[in-house]
DNA sequence: GCCATGACGTTCC
DNA sequence: GGGAACGCCATGG
């Protein structure tokens, strides 16, 4: 396994409840920016032993392109809104309201107060 | 070490 | 607005 997978996986990680990260910012995060394949491949080699939350990283802007298959999505989107994401029809999430860019970056977190049911 | 594949991203048509 | 093509980086055979 190279450093890469690893860093990827903590970035995951570090995805905070209600939150959403994109393949690129997980990237870049991981120190790769650009490599936002890289980590879908990644996140596609994860199992149900997984403890990372791989339903938190999106396409960009906010858009859902889990394309392994269509049972993946719907979990994917089941498990967001079971922690307060609001996904719109189409797969579709606010990247303004749930976007998260990183540890620290939300200083608007007033904005958006992460609220858990 | 090289070829093929992929849960991406952006641009062009 | 939707679809197709190219470019990106890392992994697996």
């Amino acid at each position: 396994m190279a450093d890469f997978s690893r860093s990827v996986r903590a970035v995951v990680a570090s995805i905070p409840q209600g939150r959403v990260a994109s393949y690129g910012g997980v990237a870049a995060l991981a120190g790769s920016p650009g490599a936002a394949r890289a980590v879908g491949s990644v996140l596609s080699a994860l199992d149900a032993h997984t403890d990372l939350p791989w339903w938190r990283v999106v396409g960009s802007g906010g858009r859902i392109t889990t394309r392994k298959s269509n049972r993946t999505h719907r979990l994917q989107r089941a498990l967001l809104e079971s922690e307060g994401v609001v996904v719109e029809p189409g797969g579709r999430i606010s990247w303004q309201r749930y976007g998260w860019e990183g540890d620290g970056e939300d200083g608007s977190n007033a904005s958006r107060a992460i609220r858990v049911e």
